[in-house]
DNA sequence: CAGGATCCTAAACGATACTG
DNA sequence: CAGTATCGTTTAGGATCCTG
């Protein structure tokens, strides 16, 4: 055992290497990797659906709430938060009262954005096809 | 108030309008939807790693758990048996002592996978620049 | 209107022990 | 080896009330 207690190899993106030089392949595998942060953040139950809205258009809170079907105020403000923090979303407070609070895409947000509408698209369209050649469940399972 | 205590519009999905007729357009941000399911294993902390790592090839299951840097053994087990369920992964239990379970991607679980490697690959090359893009947490944040 | 603060429940997760 | 069962902890998530 050595004076520090990892729990695997060391990810190239926090190796101490010139950030310049690296090359990334597989890094999402490893355990230690800042990308795992990062993946997190953009395929969470929410950051999902906010950015396929705000890909539409720019919108304000209430409007996101509105669009993105089930999220609470709670949800929503924290995952508008972190999407911020990750430098994918803009937030642009209106000086008026009441508030009025505009939230859009950075450059790099609508990049990740349009992915993320990739992936979800391919899931639309596949859905009916996913759900006839599930394999069947067992009346035990199915009750449970 | 009607008699069903709905939480937002049906989903075309599962209005019982013939499958075979449906288009879905933006679906997934319907609450009600099945494709939010998919949604959600498909982007599961683990589901997304398991994927990749079966993506490349096949392999038994402590070879994944070595592979997916920092999963345990119940939540690997459970994300099999999700993905499996799902129809996108294939189990094979070769009948031997001591037990060799093999598990690779069924044909639509590679369609799946290869979408979520392609935003998997996207976050890895965008890793740096997105770390060096955020914002600037102020001291107070970053103690927290 | 856009949240922040608070409280609470449910789900996810991990460690360990055990079994065919 | 490939799990299952159990337990305890942590995090996600929702509901409600409150404020500029």
């Amino acid at each position: 055992m050595t004076d520090t207690a990892e729990t695997g190899p060391r990810c190239m993106l926090n190796s101490g290497a010139p950030l310049s030089e690296l090359i990334q392949t597989g890094e999402l595998l490893n355990q230690n990797c800042p990308s795992r942060e990062i993946l997190r953040h953009l395929t969470s139950r929410w950051g999902v659906l906010v950015l396929i809205a705000l890909l539409e258009k720019d919108r304000r809170f209430s409007e996101i709430r509105r669009t993105v079907g089930g999220v609470s105020e709670k949800m929503l403000a924290q995952t508008l938060q972190t999407l911020e923090a990750d430098g994918f979303v803009n937030r642009y407070s209106h000086p008026v009262v009441p508030p009025h609070v505009d939230y859009s895409l950075t450059p790099i947000g609508r990049e990740a954005a349009t992915k993320v509408r990739d992936f979800a698209d391919w899931i639309e369209v596949n859905t009916i096809r996913i759900l006839s050649a599930r394999p069947h469940q067992s009346q035990a399972e199915a009750v449970e």
